[in-house]
DNA sequence: ACGAAAACCTAGTAGCACTTGGTTTTTTGT
DNA sequence: ACAAAAAACCAAGTGCTACTAGGTTTTCGT
């Protein structure tokens, strides 16, 4: 995960569709309604009738919001990055830690970013348009908050964020956040174009 | 990925099925073939359809040899892991780079270590008694071949590992083993017990 | 209050992993 | 060499799931 602003990149380029109030209700309901599937579900994605149900809707009636369950999850890290965008000022380094911690907090939230983020190998889904957006906002927000001594650390600090939501899935006990703020101590204590 | 050596665990456990000379055969031909078709489908997995036809077998034919499809593709990785110990001395820092770049250069392999690690937070799959026996492993083979400063290195090493080729998934033009070497130096670089 | 568009459902379709219950092929014991 | 015996393999299903087609109901601007 590790922020993002979807909002920054541009005024919301999706969501063109008309909608009644009842609508735009559902839409977030069944977003937030997927992401509790998503974290109840240790096991793969959760599967569409069991969103459904939690909204009181069948199937095609969540299918109307999202071209398909892919798009559905991907929209849900959109929702986030909007969400997070505002609640936080991701552009300062104490912003950016409250915003980990948050999220690191929220399961299904990793599982998710990660699961779609091997999905976006392939050009034609969905997340890959998303991450196609969403990786340079990130290298912004941290390029911003940290101010490290290089290109290099800016993209080292990322991957290793990223393997460390993969771990810390299997290994629960895992101090995600102590991990990274130790790397973080380690780059900023090196020269600068090392 | 980087590295593994199941054969280091124990004696070989699992196969205590008795199989006919062509049956050992056949086992090995769908293993290659399922990592070609990994390789292959950019989207998602492969079909168990697709599998089969490329060994000239049924669906059926397949699964005779292995429990599920997720246990075909766990099964890979442990070859693989055989393979490699087979083949490089992994305590050393030079058969460690060996390996791993040879591992980089298989396209698909990346793609199913990462898929499988993350269908492993689910207990239940076949990928969590894996990766609960490789992720020792790795460690050990880590610690051996680089000598680091501490505990905490060798695990930022190996999850920023893990990062970079979710990353290098995405954008293939990641320098993957320039990264990681620019890791390495830095953390020798560092004072023991920081 | 009326009409148009959104919201929603019923009843499918198709693709997939996987099972069942066999037949064929390979191997081993004598 | 020649039966058993067991592995190798297949045809034809089953069940689950995402998704579609087409219709009905609800919302809401004018």
């Amino acid at each position: 995960m590790l922020a993002s602003a979807t909002a920054l990149y541009t005024g919301q380029v999706n969501d063109v569709t008309k909608r009644y109030a009842k609508g735009t209700a559902r839409r977030a309901e069944i977003l937030a309604a997927a992401l509790v599937a998503y974290s109840a579900s240790s096991r793969s994605a959760p599967r569409l009738r069991d969103i459904a149900q939690a909204v009181n809707l069948t199937e095609a009636g969540v299918l109307h919001y999202f071209e398909s369950k892919d798009h559905l999850f991907v929209a849900i890290l959109e929702a986030r990055d909007d969400d997070a965008a505002k609640r936080y000022d991701l552009h300062t380094e104490a912003g950016l830690w409250a915003y980990l911690e948050e999220t690191v907090c929220t399961p299904g939230l990793t599982k998710l970013f990660v699961d779609m983020s091997t999905a976006a190998s392939d050009p034609q889904h969905p997340a890959h348009a998303f991450l196609a957006r969403h990786d340079p906002a990130v290298r912004q927000v941290v390029r911003a908050a940290l101010n490290l001594a290089d290109p290099w650390a800016e993209e080292l600090l990322i991957a290793a964020a990223e393997g460390l939501q993969l771990r810390w899935l299997r290994e629960p006990q895992t101090d995600l956040i102590g991990e990274l703020r130790r790397l973080v101590a380690l780059l900023k204590a090196q020269p600068r174009h090392s």
